[in-house]
RNA sequence: AGAGGAGUGGCAGAGUGGUCGAAUGCACCGGUCUUGAAAACCGGCGUGCCGCAAGGUACCGGGGGUUCGAAUCCCUCCUCCUCUGCCA
């Protein structure tokens, strides 16, 4: 959620930003929250005033009580009656004006980064560069969905019976081309200092608050009633609420975690054209890098973790682009979104396989994940992740744009994790 | 899952209805002393909110209640520990 003083002090790039997604009444959202904030300040004054005058009378009554005056007492009981009464009432505004200013704030999505560019859909992302040639198939290339049937490496009729749709079953070198990715991944982002975690795969409510899942999009993810938990969208929930209400020492920052986790998504009422294969799932893995830095380091910190996920995909020998998000496209808490596009060659069109971002404060606000700073100034910290990599369209993209007339060739990077050289 | 016990500041640990935001010790930071360090001594040392500030206010696992007054009493939830049961 926003910063209630930033929209103050910098209202009118607030709402300049907020008009890049396409919000027209951002000035009138922005200035709910002022005035509730206000109200907020001006309750509380009060309220502070009436508690300290009770607090002062009900130690009187104390010190009257020992003295054995036991009427002027009870004198004072009457008076404080009153004022429990109003501080009560008070009390009750105070906690309904900061729910409904908490509301507020978030209904309001991240104010965009400078460079970001106005635009309502994907047709408005700006490309930023690209590497790698798309490479020339031959005539009878198939896509991913008939290239897992023809090898049997994953099998969606099987996932179908056991579970429902959008839950693969990836079976003999699909299975192992899968977890030689994971792992390839996971020591590459080793090896870039970040330190590797394993949480867990189900959140409760707090975590889901903490990086803006909730209230909002609950019904993205699958809740388990019973014990009121979700099932995780992606392993950005769970490693960066590790960090809820934590002030982190300095000398930590900057903080790098990797995690390798299955994700699942509901995906409700997203299905249509272009999700065929394993383009969109229910469940599938995700290896996710997440940051957390000083303010002032978050956007050369982004820099370098575009370069990762490009060093993996060059790596891969997949030809990409990174596409800046527009103000449109943008994530409701991101400020500043990179995605990365691979070019598959047998479905013939750009498939996104990561999506770097900068929070800026926004997701900190909501956790209080803070440090000291130079001036010994408790101050929100920036948090970023990005997806490295995702591994369903990644291994789609792997398969289609290596095959040949005799099967699938394994990239190089990749043989001594799978074992095997082709498919 | 059942029975019992417990949750207090970074840690340890006192506090069972009033002057307690909370003793004390350790850790940490600053200073004195020292060539330097240690020791000793002095001072500081939680977070949020309101306030220009002085200061005020809230927080002793979470929520609710009793009371003029709650860390302390009551209810409820959560977590941890011990024993029993079950289990990869």
């Amino acid at each position: 959620m926003l910063e209630i003083q930033r929209v103050q002090q910098n209202k009118s790039d607030a709402i300049a930003g907020l008009k890049k997604r396409g919000i027209s009444n951002a000035e009138e959202l922005l200035d709910r929250v002022i005035t509730l904030d206000q109200k907020r300040k001006d309750t509380q004054t009060k309220l502070d005033s009436i508690l300290s005058e009770s607090k002062t009378l009900a130690k009187d009554i104390g010190r009257l009580m020992k003295e054995g005056k036991k009427d002027e007492a009870n004198a004072i009981k009457e008076k404080t009656s009153v004022l429990k009464e109003e501080s009560k009432k008070l009390a009750e505004d105070q906690k309904n004006i900061e729910n409904e200013l908490i509301k507020a704030l978030y209904d309001i999505p991240n104010v965009p980064h400078d460079s970001v560019p106005a635009g309502t859909n994907e047709e408005d992302n700006e490309e930023v560069r690209s590497w790698g040639t798309i490479p020339e198939l031959h005539e009878n290339n198939k896509p991913h969905w008939d290239l897992i049937k023809d090898y049997d490496i994953i099998d969606f009729d099987l996932g179908v019976k056991i579970t429902g749709a959008g839950f693969p079953v990836y079976k003999g070198k699909g299975s192992r081309l899968l977890r030689a990715m994971v792992n390839f991944f996971l020591d590459e982002a080793a090896e870039a200092g970040y330190i590797e975690v394993q949480p867990p795969l189900v959140i409760n409510e707090a975590s889901g608050i903490g990086t803006g899942q909730l209230p909002d999009k609950e019904g993205q993810m699958y809740h388990i009633t019973e014990d009121d938990l979700y099932l995780i969208p992606t392993a950005e929930v769970p490693i960066t609420n590790m960090y809820r209400d934590v002030i982190v020492k300095p000398a930590d920052l900057p903080i790098k975690n990797v995690g390798y986790t299955p994700c699942f998504r509901r995906e409700a009422g997203s299905w249509g054209a272009h999700v065929r294969g394993l383009n969109r799932l229910h469940q599938f893995d995700k290896v996710e890098i997440v940051q957390i830095t000083k303010p002032e380091d978050s956007y050369s910190t982004l820099e370098k973790m575009c370069e990762h996920v490009e060093g993996l995909l060059k790596k891969l020998e997949l030809p990409y682009r990174v596409l800046r998000l527009c103000g449109g496209d943008l994530g409701f808490t991101s400020a500043l979104t990179y995605d990365m596009e691979v070019y598959s060659a047998a479905q013939k069109r750009w498939l996104e396989v990561s999506s770097v971002s900068n929070f800026e404060t926004y997701q900190a606000n909501r956790l209080k994940l803070r440090y000291k700073n130079e001036n010994n100034k408790t101050q929100l910290l920036h948090t970023l992740n990005g997806s490295a990599l995702a591994l369903p369209r990644i291994l789609a993209a792997v398969i289609e744009n290596n095959q040949d007339e005799k099967g699938i060739k394994i990239p190089d990077v990749l043989q001594k994790y799978t074992g095997f050289d082709r498919i």
